[in-house]
DNA sequence: GCCGAGGACTTGAAGCGTCAAGCATTGGGA
DNA sequence: TCCCAATGCTTGACGCTTCAAGTCCTCGGC
């Protein structure tokens, strides 16, 4: 028992992390949803398939890269599907597994979409930072990372 | 035009911070939600209270404090009133207010479950920092809060 | 060949958050 | 004194995420 609480540092660190945490994503989702239409997670689902080399890609490999469930994903394809930014088709060497295609009209969306969302990120987050604090700032992610992830599938 | 792109080190730094921003909270409320029945949102609104002398803060205060909209704190406030956690009552002062107070049992639903919550925020985050990178990430989690803020509301 | 196990994805229902109105109270001006 | 704007909070509807089954496909053992 007696659990080592976190010391005034930490609990700082602690503090602004949650801070950014909730107040960051609502402020990214809020800039994309006005300009562009769109979540930040289903830009960056669409993103991940812009950026393939034949804008196509599996749904769990999908779900990995934009950091979702893979229900979650499915729910968005639906939606995007239904408005033409992206299409399904089971994939013909295995049908266990759907492939998901980005549309001429979804690259249009993304590509119409990247620039605002660029410069959002950049001044909410980069202009404030010094190269040193950016690059220790990948430095520290990386680390969480690899701890949630490994203490979610071991 | 022609946005100001992304160069290596940030976009590294920004595709982790992403992740962080998604995988984090997911980790954070199921352990939470698991051990003792709480969002994580909900034990902030707990421990905000729990840490005023008197137990007790204005809704719009509370709100603040949880980095929620207003909104959300009235919607989470209700269903935590109705488990008995916390009381809700017009300020005497002046009756635009709410002061939510945290009950006996509220209290001890939140002593309960900090141990654990510190414990996994220890494991999830500290644990893999030197102190060096822990008040690194104050400073830069301090200076993108801000941010974020100033553009909220100008 | 068939049957069962296992993996990849989908679906439906339930819960939470957001947005836009709405309500209540106070303070100030006509 | 009465009204009206401003402030603080609440409510209801809608959309998105999660959770738990459920479906479909493939492969290996029999």
């Amino acid at each position: 028992m007696d659990p080592q609480w976190l010391d005034d540092q930490e609990q700082a660190a602690w503090r602004r992390l949650v801070g950014v945490m909730t107040a960051l994503p609502a402020a990214l989702d809020s800039q994309l949803q006005r300009e562009s239409g769109l979540t930040h997670f289903e830009y960056w689902v669409l993103s991940a398939l812009s950026e393939t080399p034949d804008r196509t890609l599996r749904m769990g490999c999908l779900a990995g890269m934009a950091n979702g469930s893979l229900s979650r994903l499915s729910h968005v394809a639906g939606r995007l599907e239904r408005r033409g930014l992206l299409e399904r088709r089971p994939d013909p060497a295995d049908g266990r597994f759907t492939l998901a295609t980005l549309t001429g009209t979804g690259w249009e969306v993304v590509a119409a979409a990247a620039p605002g969302h660029v410069r959002a990120v950049r001044r909410l987050v980069f202009d404030a930072l010094t190269p040193e604090q950016t690059t220790l700032l990948a430095e520290v992610g990386d680390r969480v990372l690899r701890t949630v992830e490994a203490e979610r599938s071991p």
